[in-house]
DNA sequence: CATTTCACCTGGTGGC
DNA sequence: TGCCACCAGGTGAAAT
């Protein structure tokens, strides 16, 4: 599911819904794949700490933590384990994180559980569990950031300097997160086809004018989305359940020889750089 | 270093 | 209905 606009959707509503809450008690599944720290180690440095604030950077949704607050907590803990940390979720491909009701049914494929102070849970659940949970305690780690730029905010030259003198394809270069971070497969195609350039291109040679067509359609494709609260393409939900109808809008991606909105012709369908690559050969030069 | 390919997973869809 | 091939929002390791 999930994208900036995704991200960004479903971090707000998560945010909405759980900031100020205390974590009262963390329940784990036992799959390996989505712990980039390990699960004992995540639960018990979670357990006792309050949600400050949930944002998004990048693709990654941060969960700023308190202090472990509880002083039977503390003692118990090293000395460098008791200050500030994050929770960091990525969602991979099909991950969710939805606030629930302890009644509510437990999906299949929930690896995490939170249960807050009011008695509701943050559950994450990832059937292809490419997704990753991870804890940074920040007396010890560094707080997270993104290797890549924020393509709501990186400005024009910026923007041209990142793709210069590079021989790969522009698409390939807008999917690679230590660029652009928060750029995935919809919102490429898309950003290409609204700056009227072909995937295809060799990301060094696009001229600055187009370079600067880009970098506004990127923006503002990505600014619609979070508008619309993402594309829901197969079923991606924010944290209320809600679906995003940003793929109503969709010009290319996943049309493969459907009509272009704009002039009529075939949309082409091909391979590039292992994923499904959508375009207009009439509109796209 | 830059770039490409592939493995990692489950589930839905469409053809036969 | 069943079986199978193929496709899907991402990324990081290995190969080139």
């Amino acid at each position: 599911m999930p994208e900036l606009p995704e991200v960004e959707t479903v971090a707000r509503s998560v945010d909405r819904r759980v900031r100020g809450q205390r974590i009262v008690e963390v329940w784990f599944g036992s799959h390996r794949e989505p712990f980039k720290t390990p699960p004992a180690q995540q639960a018990r440095a979670l357990e006792g700490r309050e949600l400050l604030s949930i944002h998004r950077t990048g693709k990654h949704i941060v969960c700023e933590l308190s202090a472990a607050l509880d002083e039977g907590t503390r003692k118990s803990m090293r000395r460098e384990a008791a200050g500030a940390a994050q929770w960091i979720v990525h969602l991979g491909m099909t991950g969710r994180l939805l606030v629930s009701h302890p009644d509510n049914p437990v999906a299949a494929h929930t690896h995490a559980r939170l249960r807050l102070g009011d008695g509701r849970e943050l559950r994450f659940v990832d059937p292809r569990r490419f997704g990753r949970l991870e804890l940074r305690l920040l007396d010890r780690d560094e707080p997270f950031t993104a290797a890549g730029a924020e393509p709501l905010t990186i400005g024009a030259a910026e923007f041209a300097a990142l793709f210069r003198g590079r021989k790969l394809a522009i698409k390939a270069a807008l999917l690679n997160q230590s660029l652009l971070t928060g750029v995935g497969n919809i919102y490429a195609d898309e950003s290409l086809f609204h700056a009227g350039i072909r995937p295809t291109r060799a990301a060094g040679r696009l001229t600055r004018a187009e370079l600067e067509r880009l970098r506004v359609a990127l923006r503002s494709v990505l600014q619609n989305s979070i508008q619309a609260g993402g594309s829901s393409v197969s079923d991606y939900v924010d944290a209320d359940g809600v679906k995003g109808f940003y793929q109503l809008d969709h010009c290319v991606y996943l049309r493969g020889g459907q009509p272009c909105r704009s002039c009529q012709s075939a949309i082409r369908r091909i391979l590039l750089a292992g994923r499904g690559t959508h375009y207009c050969p009439q509109c796209q030069k």
